[in-house]
This record gives C-alpha cells, sequence and structure tokens, in this order.
DNA sequence: GTTCCGCATGAATCGATAG
DNA sequence: ACTATCGATTCATGCGGAA
C-alpha cells in the first residue's frame, strides 16, 4: 500500500502557528484502508462510490442486487471512524433496470439505520447539464441523492457558512458559492480581498434549502469526475470548521482532497486505483492555493 | 354520499360534436367512492394524499409508523382502475420523525411493488419559493417527490407536449454556422454531436429532465393544499390525452380537476370533507374557461 | 483584457443484434 | 430465455484559441 501525504500552507501566514492543512491518500483498498483510521476520529465524510455496473475494473463492476451487500460492511467503518457530532454524506442514485429504478438505495437506507445511522436528511444535487439523450418512456435523469447520516442528533452544522445572495440576480451567477467561482474571483484580483464573493456577505444573505443547484464538470480530460468541487467544498463549509478533518472513502481523481485544502481541512482520502491516487496528487498540487 | 357533476364546454364550439370534458366529485372516503370505480378506466391518476400527521381531523392524523398499512389498500384500488398503459403519480414527502427523516415512503414503494406496480421514476418536483423557517440542524425542505408508478412498461407518454424553451447556450452557439458544420458528418467525432450540427438551428424547445420546477401558490387561505395546478397540468400533459380521464383520490380543493377541465380531460375526484368538495365546486366554475 | 466561437465530453437509457 | 455488447439519441458546460 502506498500513502501520499501532502502539507500546504493555504494562506498567507501572518503568524508561524497558523495550523497548516494536510491531505493524505491511502492507494488501497477502501476497507483494509480503513482499518488504519482510529475511532470517532472524522469529522465529516463525504464520498460518491462507483454506482452500480460502473467501474467495472476497478471494483469489479457491483451488481444492483448486490449494492446493498457490498456497501454494508463499508458503512460500518464509516460508523466506527466518524466522530459523534460527524456527518456522513453519501451521492448516490438508482440506476434504471429492466425500465424501473431498482430499489438498493431504498434497502440500504434501511439497513444503514438497522446498524446504526440515523437517516437525518436527504438532499437533491440538481444538475442543468445532465446526461444527453431521449428515450420514449423516460426524461433525462437531472439529479442525484445526497444522502445525509449522522450518528447522533447533535451534529455539527455552521449554517452561516453557506449562506447565499438573495434575489434572482445570485441564481444564476453565485448559486452556491462554488469553489471554483472563488478561486477564479481570487486569480483574478491577486489579493485574498478584492472582487471575491465574501464581499457579498453581509447583504441580504439566505440560507440555501435542501436542494443544491450545481453543474457537473464534464470537460475536464484528465479525470472523469462528475464530482464537481463545489458539492463537497458546500458540504465542508457546512459540517467542518477550519482544522477539522475530512474523509472520502472513494476518492476518485481527488475532488474532495482539494475542496478541504482550499478550506483549510485536513483530509483523508482512500482510493484503490494507482493512476488516480497519482491524478489526486497531482490536482492538488495544481489547483490548492 | 354525494355526487356533484361538472360539465363544461371548455373551448369556442365549432361543431357541436366536440366533445366536453366533465369533473365529477364524490364526496366519500376514498375507498369506498373507488368502488364505485371499474377496472381499467383510468388513464392517469395523480394525487397528493394527505401526508403522516397532517389533516389529522379529516383522516385521523396517520401516524407515521401506520402510513403503509393505511395505504396499502387504496393503492390496490388504484392498480385495479388504472388502464394497462396508465400512469400513477404520487406525490409525497416523508416527514421528520425524532430528528430523522421517516421511512414509510421507501416502505410504501417496495410494497406497492410487491402488489404489482413498477416504479418507472422518480420526479424531483424543486419548489423555488418552499416554506420560510429555520432549524438549527436542518435547512428548508425546498422538494418533494413525484413517484411515477406503472402497470405495464408499455404506458402512454406524449413529449412533446411538455417541450420546454432551449438554454440560452444555443442563440450565441448557433447564431452563426460555418460551412464546415453544416457538412460535419460523424467521421470526425466519435460521440457528442456526432451528427450535423445544423439540426439545432431554428430548434428552439427541448425536452425537460426529471426535475420539475415550479413554485408553490401561495395565499390560498381557506385550504391547505399547496399544489399549484400547474404541477397535474404538467402530467396530464404528459400522460394524457384530450378526453382522456384522470383521477384524484384526494381531490383537496379541486386543483386536479380544474387542471384536468382546463386541458379537456375528463376527470374524477373523491374528498371525504364536504367543505372541501364545495371548495372544489367553486374553484372549478371559477378558474376554467 | 474581453467577447466570441469551435469543440469535446459526459455515474445514461433503450432497443437491436449477437453468443 | 438470458446475458453481453453496440449504436443512436441529446443538451449544457468549460476550455482554448481567435477576433
Amino acid at each position: 500500500m502506498n500513502t501520499i501525504e501532502l502539507t500546504k500552507p493555504t494562506r498567507p501566514l501572518l503568524f508561524e502557528d497558523i495550523p497548516k492543512a494536510t491531505a493524505k491518500i491511502y492507494c488501497d483498498d477502501c476497507l483494509n484502508a480503513l482499518k488504519n483510521l482510529p475511532d470517532n476520529s472524522i469529522d465529516l465524510i463525504i464520498t460518491s462510490p462507483p454506482y452500480a455496473d460502473q467501474r467495472a475494473s476497478t471494483y469489479g463492476g457491483i451488481k444492483p442486487d448486490k449494492y446493498v451487500e457490498w456497501f454494508s460492511p463499508i458503512a460500518k467503518e464509516l460508523l466506527r471512524v466518524l466522530k459523534d457530532d460527524g456527518t456522513f454524506v453519501l451521492n448516490i442514485k438508482e440506476k434504471v433496470v429492466d425500465g424501473e429504478r431498482h430499489t438498493y438505495v431504498l434497502e440500504l437506507i434501511q439497513e444503514m439505520r438497522k446498524m446504526g445511522w440515523l437517516w437525518t436528511e436527504e438532499f437533491v444535487w440538481s444538475k442543468k447539464n445532465c446526461f444527453p439523450g431521449k428515450w420514449p418512456n423516460r426524461f433525462r435523469d437531472a439529479w442525484e441523492r445526497l444522502l445525509q447520516f449522522n450518528k447522533t442528533k447533535n451534529f455539527n452544522m455552521y449554517q452561516d457558512e453557506v449562506r447565499i445572495p438573495i434575489g434572482d440576480w445570485s441564481k444564476s451567477r453565485l448559486k452556491n458559492l462554488s469553489e471554483t467561482d472563488k478561486k477564479r474571483d481570487n486569480s483574478k484580483v491577486g489579493s485574498g480581498f478584492g472582487k471575491n464573493i465574501s464581499n457579498w456577505v453581509g447583504r441580504d444573505m439566505v440560507y440555501p434549502t435542501n436542494v443544491v443547484c450545481l453543474p457537473t464538470e464534464s470537460s475536464n480530460k484528465s479525470h472523469s469526475a462528475v464530482f464537481p468541487v463545489g458539492l463537497p467544498a458546500w458540504f465542508i463549509k457546512l459540517f467542518t470548521k477550519t482544522g477539522d478533518t475530512v474523509l472520502d472513502p472513494f476518492l476518485g481523481s481527488g475532488t474532495t482532497c482539494v475542496a478541504s485544502l482550499n478550506l483549510d481541512r485536513n483530509s483523508i482520502g482512500i482510493e484503490i486505483l494507482d493512476e488516480y491516487c497519482k491524478l489526486a496528487q497531482e490536482r492538488i498540487n495544481k489547483e490548492t492555493k
């Protein structure tokens, strides 16, 4: 098993003791790597596991009928490593099998509740640029589930960190304070201030809802991630504070670590495929400040 | 049991034999009234049943734990009265019980599949102006499930009836097509447009997705239902044609009948509360053409 | 610097064809 | 009959080069 550790100063250091956020990547099977993590050590788990029948080369192409069986032991380990006031956000969507939506996600929720998880909420990720196509009996699938699970009812939630500007203008431009927006604006100006989105903080900010609207990232040819960096960023801001630790047990191309570093959170990523680990490392070097 | 029947000419009559759409309201208990309907007679069922613990005075306040048990016999009757090529759209959302989303909707889907329903699709109704409020551990709930069930895989779907304007991207992109674009065939490209881009010229309507964005109807003082008329209207256009019959077994204030009449569809509504039946009648007189 | 345009690229689904 | 593979369908987005 290879382990990659990256430490980056993420802000201009004003004092010597400003904490540095660290990203650690385990290049290993998910269940194996999780055994290395101590109990109650993670503040937020956010992941998008391989969907049924996807990524066959890496994960053996889990059959829809076997999905719950496959994921359950992982869910048990995640329950162990999460802190009592932490949160687990699971991005998932059932596929169509024989003309019907398969029920493995419904079954998974029930199974996870049996092992002690609380099913606190279901967010909707609404994707405007979903996969194209036309069928006689079905429209394009433009949404995925973001299931929120907790260990206890007293979990940390920092709602003020994800407030959005009010009004129609904000709908199109500044929807969810996505990291890409923030970074683009920052890079244009140079300093951490200037034309930053945070300038708008304080003017008619409202709390968002449980519907998250973000486009997928499809044109990045180096990796096939559909997880836009704004998605983990949103939940990291919502459920953790600076210096906390974020875990993604199916890291893929490293999106969760990139988002974490840019927000001064430590992160642990697990990814079985070497080439994805390398890719993650490259992205962390390139896309973090 | 009272029955109200309303027949309205819904368009300027050009010929004597233009069919008139009819709305029929059964003021009765849902299961009782359904017994009056023959097998395989309904083209579309669309309804928003009382949610758990809602409308307690009317339905005895169905407890979340008893929800599946309460709805199952109704679902069986609905299966009986629906035509083989018809569709059942169920608007529902689980409520929060003791800090968790309750699982009665998940269980209901599984139970309905056991009795023969196909769970074809789950649409999301994204509510732009959802109920205001703030809670320490939860955002405002801005979406509801619209579960599509069918009896067979060969159901009627009239997709062209609900097409929407194309996104702005096409205006800038397809204004001036170069000659190469007009001639381009799939020799160059393996995926993506593949075909000729000029196919898109003049095209201004596209098919929607399975995310339905509609605002809730505000300021409706007399009834608590937040079913906007646009919601049944969308599904009526999508799943029925003129002259078909639409059923709403929990009519409430009559929204489904209003939408049906305005689209020249016959409708049958069932509502146990007399005052709701009266209200429905008034709305039908007032809000239909 | 800014806007415009060309182009590739999707956690998809269905139906037909092949073993 | 049952599974595996393949082609056709479709629309919003970001990147990079050009005006």
